[in-house]
DNA sequence: CGTGTTCCTGAACACTGTTCATGATGTTAG
DNA sequence: CTAACATCATGAACAGTGTTCAGGAACACG
C-alpha cells in the first residue's frame, strides 16, 4: 500500500477505510494512517482539513457502496423500501464499525446523505405527504444505524472474548438479527400503511 | 463544588453530570473533572477504573431522572408505550448530549438498561411472543436515541452559530421535533398492533 | 502503639489532533 | 532556458488526552 510517488485524496480516503476495516475506529488515528502511506502526519492536513472531514469521506464511501436495488423487478413499495435498507444494512455491516461511523458524521451533519435518500424513493412513491415521507424515512435509517451499531460493537466484545460464549457464539444469531431488522422495518412500513389508507378513506 | 475531605463516588459522577451539562460531552476530560474537585487526575481512577464506566455512571443517572408514568392513569398499552417514550426522550434531552452518552454506554452494553425496561411494560402486556416485544421495544428505544442525538447535535451545531439562522431559529422546530418522534412510535405501535390482530384471527 | 483501610499526590508514559515554516518536486509561461 | 507557480511533502513543535504507579497523609480499630 505504499506508492512512490504523490498520493491523490482518494488514495488517503482508500487507505482510511482499510485501516478501518482492519483494526477498526478506535485505532484509525492519522498517525497510523500517515504510517501506512510512509508519510509525515501533517502531509495529511493538505489533502483533509481535519480529522472529522475525512471520517465523511470514509462515511461516504460506506454507504456509496450499497448494493443498487433495481425497483422494476423488486415489487411493490414496502418490498422495494425493504429491499434498499437491507442493502444500507448490509453496506454499513461490510466494514468494521461501519455504524458508528456513519452514525457520526450524520448527526454532525456533515454527509452521508446518501442513505436517506435510498429509503425515501419508495416512500416518497406512496406518501403524499412530504413531512410524513420525511419521519418515516428517518425513523428508518435510526432503525437500521442503531441495530447495525449495536451488532458491530458486540462482535468486536466478542472478539476481545469477555461476555459469556454460550451466548455469543450461537449459530443462529446472525440470520436472527437479520430477521430484526426485517421485522422491524416491517412494524414501520405496516403502521405507515395503516396511516395512508385511514388518510385515504377519510376524503 | 470543592467539598473538605474525601469524595465518594457518587460525587464524581454527580460532578461528572453537571460538567456535561454545562460544557459538553468533548469537555468532560478527565483532568477537567479532576480540576472542578481540585484533585489529581489520577485520584479518579481510585472511585472508578476507567473514563468508560464513569460515562456509564452517567448515563444511568441520565435514565434514573425520567419521570415517572403513571400506568393506572395512563390508558391504554399504546399510550402508556408513548408516555414512557416521551419521558425518557425529555431525560436525554434534559442534559446536555445526553443522547450520545447513553448510546454508547448501551452499544457498550456497559449499562442505561433502565430505559429498555421501561419501553418494554406497556409492550409486554399485549404481546405474548417475547421475541417480538423484545424486538419492537428496542427499535422504539433506537428511534428516540437516534432522533434526540440528531436534535442536539443540530443545538450544539447552532450554538456555534454556522448553520443558516433561517432555518435554525424556526420558531415551530421543537414541537415538530417533538411531534416527530411520537408520530415514529405511532407507526411502529401501530405497525405492531396489526400483527398482533392478524395473529390473532389466524387461530 | 501499631496495623490496616481509605483517599489522594506527583511524576511519568504513550499517545492524540493540529499548526507552521520550510523545502523538494514537476508543470507552465515569457 | 529561466523564472514563477501550484502541488505535495518534511520535521519539529504545541497543547492536550487517558492511564499507571510508587508513595504518603489521615483516620479507625483492636
Amino acid at each position: 500500500m505504499s506508492k512512490p510517488g504523490h498520493y491523490t485524496r482518494t488514495d488517503v480516503v482508500e487507505t482510511a477505510l482499510s485501516i478501518l476495516d482492519e483494526f477498526g475506529l478506535a485505532d484509525l488515528s492519522m498517525r497510523r494512517l500517515a504510517g501506512v502511506l510512509d508519510i509525515q502526519p501533517s502531509a495529511l492536513y493538505w489533502h483533509v482539513p481535519n480529522k472529522q472531514t475525512l471520517l465523511a469521506l470514509v462515511a461516504d464511501q460506506i454507504i456509496e457502496r450499497a448494493a443498487t436495488v433495481d425497483h422494476a423487478v423488486a415489487g411493490d413499495w414496502k418490498a422495494i423500501t425493504l429491499a434498499e435498507s437491507i442493502a444500507i444494512r448490509d453496506a454499513l455491516l461490510a466494514f468494521r464499525d461501519g455504524a458508528e461511523v456513519v452514525s457520526s458524521t450524520l448527526a454532525l451533519g456533515l454527509g452521508a446523505d446518501g442513505a436517506l435518500a435510498r429509503i425515501r424513493v419508495g416512500i416518497d412513491a406512496v406518501c403524499p405527504d412530504i413531512e410524513m415521507a420525511r419521519i418515516a424515512s428517518e425513523s428508518i435509517l435510526f432503525l437500521i444505524l442503531g441495530q447495525v451499531w449495536h451488532e458491530q460493537q458486540r462482535m468486536q466484545a466478542d472478539s476481545l472474548g469477555v461476555v459469556s460464549p454460550a451466548v455469543a457464539t450461537d449459530p443462529a444469531d446472525l440470520n436472527l438479527d437479520s430477521d430484526s431488522l426485517g421485522f422491524s422495518i416491517e412494524l414501520i412500513l405496516g403502521g405507515l400503511e395503516k396511516k395512508l389508507t385511514l388518510n385515504n378513506e377519510s376524503r
